[in-house]
DNA sequence: TAGTGGTCTAGACCACCCA
DNA sequence: GGGTGGTCTAGACCACTAC
């Protein structure tokens, strides 16, 4: 045994160009700037397409890149801290939060996990609301909100009253309530492609789900399923905002 | 035009096939059961390889799928909901905290996102603690506390004496001070070497990101950088832990 | 040793954006 | 129309697990 071969660790081509790249990025590009094109990357480097795509996936997973189809890949500028209910128990719709209601509707088709969290009967209908949030001139988060129909029951004949007053309706209704609190829950998901439209992605990329059920009167009133991009967020709990990122 | 085609969105073959399994998941699988391999599973459904593993990826990425080379791709079980700070306002350590030290040392390989908030200066080094956090039996976050060496100035010798005292006497010490605040982050992010060991899974893999920042006397005085699975966990905040899942 | 998922290749064509 | 990233193919070999 001459070959002293301590941790011969056979590490993937595309894991070692990830570094490599990582490297590159801090070191000889700028925010906004336009790589190469993959193919040339890929000679470059000597690997295959693939391969290459795949470090480039990563990097862009962790928030590093942005790729756009008939455009390039660019790099991308440290993650926004986007507030997760700035600690103030109200509710969605209050007063200065930075959601904007897209469009509104009554259904009974609700995700099984929503309808479990809100009690809801199979087949009972609900109001749901569609909201976007947009931050720094860009849409961060898409969501929908889910408010049992009992809750609210002055909203039955607003939504034929005015054209986009429904999703008005409900908001407004839920003020006059009292909010017990709130819990929530956050989880990695691929976004649909309702969501994947309002965020400016393609379907499937990789989202934040975020998950607040609001407590009424000991029971849950109201669900709200917030799908935040994940390349280009973090989420913050608590007062820090500012500082920048961690990932990788 | 003869033919009348509303909307002829070219759906993906990946994403169609992800849609199909995922319903068959639903109805024709049990948590836990095995599916046929890759290449059975791609000729049955006549698409090459790379295609269907695309969509086992997605599968995977949202919890519904578990693969394990040399074994075989799992039916995965509802993601663990893991408490994320049960809205205690305690020191990393404390009592009935469900973390567990590994190890400890005096580095100043400080990562420039941590430094940042330690505000510590380059090239100072701090105390930094690998922690690990299991439950229902499997590792489901990795975790590197750094401490500020002079936040816990009884430290500095404490690391001699007993061979694995080192990360005791820090989290010791640490339950000692004041604590004003701590404010958190979470963001996605790519499994390192070292976190993916610690957490049973390949690097690369996609993992939560949870950053936390420990306040005492107006000063950060220690950041802790946990890693979850991302695959298996979903994070909760507030006092809500027991309800399934909404992905994808 | 046989079977699994993980990596990699060298092509091809498509959808999209912009000049 | 030319260039970009996105999808897809049909192979090959490797690393790991279990028997």
């Amino acid at each position: 045994m001459g070959t002293t071969q301590l941790e011969t660790a056979p590490e993937p081509k595309y894991w070692h160009l990830k570094t490599v790249l990582s490297d590159a990025l801090d070191t000889e590009f700028a925010v906004g700037e336009i790589l190469p094109n993959e193919r040339d990357l890929a000679a470059r480097f000597g690997v295959a397409r693939a391969t290459l795509r795949q470090a480039l996936e990563q990097l862009e997973l962790e928030g590093r890149l942005q790729r756009r189809r008939g455009v390039g890949t660019t790099v991308a500028p440290p993650r926004l801290g986007v507030a997760v209910d700035p600690a103030r128990h109200t509710w969605p719709g209050a007063a200065g939060d930075d959601w904007q209601p897209v469009a509104a509707s009554e259904t009974d088709e609700v995700p099984a996990a929503v309808a479990r969290l809100l009690e809801s009967a199979p087949g009972e209908t609900v109001h749901v609301v569609r909201r976007s949030r947009v931050s720094a001139g860009q849409p961060v988060a898409a969501e929908l909100l889910y408010v049992r129909t009992d809750t609210v029951p002055d909203c039955v004949d607003a939504a034929a009253v005015a054209p986009d007053g429904h999703a008005h309706a409900v908001l407004r209704a839920l003020q006059a309530l009292d909010l017990d609190g709130q819990d929530r829950t956050v989880e990695l998901g691929s976004a649909r492609a309702e969501d994947a439209r309002q965020l400016d992605r393609l379907p499937g990329s990789p989202v934040l789900v975020v998950t607040t059920r609001y407590v009424s009167r000991g029971r849950t009133a109201a669900v709200a399923v917030s799908t935040y991009r994940a390349d280009t967020c973090r989420l913050t709990f608590g007062e820090r905002t500012a500082q920048p990122v961690l990932a990788g």
